[in-house]
DNA sequence: TTGTACGCGTTATCAG
DNA sequence: CTGATAACGCGTACAA
């Protein structure tokens, strides 16, 4: 009841020494008589290894870090249902930063790698400033990046084609004969918000339509926001025939807006998301959405950081998940009433 | 580059002793100058405490842990949210368990408790057994279980009501005039499928319907089983015009095959869920859900567990959370075209 | 094969 | 106010 027992517990318990102890509860040679006393001594006093001390002496302390802004976002719920079993696996628990939006937050848990406490990290930073860069290069642990870092950054990196899959859903709505193609994107400043407002830009006069700033409009990477955002661009451009939404939660609150506003989907506006969260298909109309690789990006950046921890010293390594464009019936309205 | 600078680095570059050292980094009365050399010392060092040689002396490791089934499911998302800002504001790192409907995973976590790297845990047990009422007696650490444990057992509980919840759906669609009420459960070897399970059988006869074990199917708490079970439930029972789903995913597996079968929701059939999740608002039409009170649960549960650190040995405490229906277009056909 | 002794990095006690 | 020094629990050379 009152404290745990410890090695020296068990060294008097059995009468051995705290060495011979260590020895069999590691598996080193010993003699079978020895082992045997340990063993039931350790099994009566229900002796459990005390992970800081051994911390302390490995070096190491088998959990790792997952940051990412907000657990509410199912993007990074995806990520985390790849990412748990495979450091389970591995012997390593999980350790989960939420940080809400606030960079600071970002740079104090990677100020806390110093503390050992994780041996290594998965981050999906929101920004990627000066001092981002500072405390990589700084960092005395291993940290896989989700989301681009300029080159050279000493991180191993995990990143996905905004430009290719803002240009596969584009090109899905002209297909359709879609011509004003508005777009609702999250804040600019951000990594994703960033990539996929420049790539919208390029992907329009690649089809031959113009860029026209008036259809784009920005508000923030949630549903309500989202839905304000959309109320404002229809309110301006109320001929468009299509709306590009930066994530699902933003074409959710698109949804929204447009069944109050009478207008069929995709009939009169055709919706297309990014992301390809389990929300798509709870929508209705089932919402076409660009799969950025959720999944396939958080297992490569479990798997790029395990690969790290037994291979310390190998260059950094960059991989690319290819998006994928899901066609639902938000664009193409096949189950549409 | 090497290995991170320790106070005795910071002891030798500012000319003091350790002790001195740990003084001033722990705000303990110094004399100015000395203050003033240990500070700048370890600035220029980076230093940063090491937190297993930290736990080890202070018996503390500064995490909590919060162990469920499966992060998939979005009521543990919803306690998630609640619990990490309360851990992190209390000077706690959260880290997560998934214990995928294993039980020897569970029993594993309970555990893993003697090895201090957790100073307590939240846990929302599927089932809970003789061995998990063992674990949880001889525990070194606090426990606060969400689901209910029996009488007198010496953890934290935090409930929620399932007979009043399940009696507020069923009242709510004999109220609309439904008298062929379906119930599509989950597991009923699960803490929540046989409360819902009992509930559900008290709950017609109080309203003087009789209960009609034909008119129950058990599926699994996920989508697609609900989907098949449901199935299977329309074939036997054609005339129904209700159903009570044990939760949202099920509830969502049952819109999907009533629109198949060309079923009207609600007109011909009204569908509630359980759980009222965020998924409630995104289906169409918006499900109809008897909260359970998810993100109460989460947030008691942290304080409860969060009051026990600093109050060690007050008597077990129940939270009882009342559930409370949100009545949507499944059932009353609002919105519904 | 086994035991003694030391170090991992901190905090805390006790003389000076 | 400061500096040795002893824990905390474990692993491991080194010596027996």
């Amino acid at each position: 009841m009152s404290d745990g027992p410890t090695i020296t517990t068990i060294a008097q318990r059995a009468g051995v020494s705290i060495a011979s102890v260590s020895r069999v509860l590691n598996g080193l040679p010993t003699k079978a008589d020895t082992e045997r006393r340990v063993m039931s001594a350790a099994r009566e006093l229900g002796y459990v290894p005390n992970s800081a001390a051994r911390s302390l002496k490995s070096r190491r302390s088998n959990q790792l870090g997952f940051a990412m802004a907000d657990i509410g976002n199912p993007v990074y719920l995806a990520m985390i249902r790849e990412i748990q079993p495979l450091f389970k696996a591995a012997g390593y628990r999980l350790v989960l930063h939420s940080t809400n939006v606030d960079e600071a937050d970002e740079i104090d848990v990677l100020r806390g790698l110093g503390e050992r406490y994780i041996d290594g990290l998965i981050m999906v930073p929101l920004r990627v400033t000066a001092e981002h860069l500072n405390m990589f290069a700084a960092a005395r642990a291993p940290i896989v990046i989700i989301g681009s870092v300029p080159e050279g950054t000493p991180v191993d990196n995990v990143r996905t084609d905004s430009r290719k899959g803002v240009r596969l859903a584009v090109g899905h709505l002209h297909a359709l004969g879609r011509r004003r193609i508005g777009f609702v994107n999250g804040p600019v400043d951000t990594v994703p918000g960033a990539a996929r407002s420049a790539a919208y830009a390029e992907a329009l006069p690649a089809l031959g339509l113009p860029y026209d700033p008036s259809l784009v409009e920005v508000g923030d990477f949630y549903r309500t926001d989202g839905a304000r955002a959309v109320a404002r661009l229809l309110e301006r451009e109320p001929d468009l025939d299509a709306l590009l939404c930066a994530n699902d939660l933003i074409a959710l609150g698109a949804l929204d807006v447009l069944r109050r506003a009478g207008r069929r989907v995709p009939q009169d506006v055709a919706v297309a998301g990014m992301d390809d969260t389990d929300l798509a298909t709870i929508a209705w109309p089932a919402l076409t959405s660009v799969s950025m690789g959720s999944a396939e990006r958080g297992r490569a950046a479990a798997e790029l950081l395990l690969d790290r921890l037994d291979n310390g010293r190998r260059a950094p390594r960059v991989v690319t998940v290819e998006p994928r464009l899901v066609v639902r019936a938000s664009t193409t309205g096949e189950e549409t009433p």
